[in-house]
DNA sequence: TCAATTTGTTAGCTGCGTCTAAGTTTCATA
DNA sequence: TATGAAACTTAGACGCAGCTAACAAATTGA
């Protein structure tokens, strides 16, 4: 990429999402982790993470790592769950796998709870109907 | 609203999506009025249309207005029917208006033209099947 | 144990789209 | 047709979340 152009900017829920996900599998997240996961620079995690920290997202402690606060748990639970809802529905639609995973990045973020819970609802009506059909 | 807070960002395709639309209710667009519709400031509004203009989507001449060229047109009218395709199916699902508005907005921008087709066929097949119940 | 490597942080910058304030152009009408 | 109001533009700033480069801490393994 070249120099000094602008990334799109990765929420503090797709930190939090990601933060989760690492914990998950290997029991504690490096910021080297999570700049890979996200594609982003190391000193650009090291900064949100901080923010983060001020925001009661997450403990921080300097060059030793982080843990989800209680909150943060919440959040990137709700974050994990939204975003199996939309993957189901959009399976469900048969859009293809790229696609699927470009639009959930763009809409996970933008939704309302009102319109994910729709959406699962909807969903099972779907899987019924295919499994009777 | 505080002083030098920053307010989310207004996408090209809002700018066009708005232009078009004033155009159409009053035959010509000012840069008030696409201020107004998309809560910006009128300097905001100015410095973007020279900026689309760069980018071929609108013709603009200084303080006498714009209108949209042929491409600008395509993107607006490309815009105008994913938003059809989204308010039709949150419709259908019963999302309430202001969640609607919302999510619409939020998600237009982001969302690919696999899944907008395939969120128009679903629409179909839902109104058919409400048709029949 | 300590030097090399890896990981993390800080400093200072960029692009973007916003803002306010101030200046310019156009328009309406007295 | 001259002037005041409305519309528009420019200048200069900000917040945000990225970036690179340089520096600091922690870890690893000979």
């Amino acid at each position: 990429m070249p120099p000094f152009k602008n990334r799109n900017s990765v929420s503090a829920e797709d930190y939090l999402e990601r933060i989760h996900e690492i914990i998950d599998e290997k029991g504690y997240a490096r910021a080297v982790d999570i700049a890979n996961a996200l594609a982003i620079s190391q000193s650009s995690v090291s900064s949100m993470v901080q923010k983060l920290a001020v925001e009661g997202l997450l403990h921080y402690e300097k060059y030793r790592g982080m843990t989800l606060t209680k909150k943060g748990k919440r959040v990137a639970l709700a974050v994990r769950k939204r975003h199996e809802i939309l993957k189901r529905f959009l399976s469900l639609l048969k859009v293809p796998q790229k696609a699927q995973e470009r639009d959930i990045e763009g809409l996970e973020h933008h939704i309302s709870n009102e319109t994910v819970r729709a959406l699962a609802r909807l969903s099972d009506d779907l899987e019924i109907r295919a499994g009777k059909g």
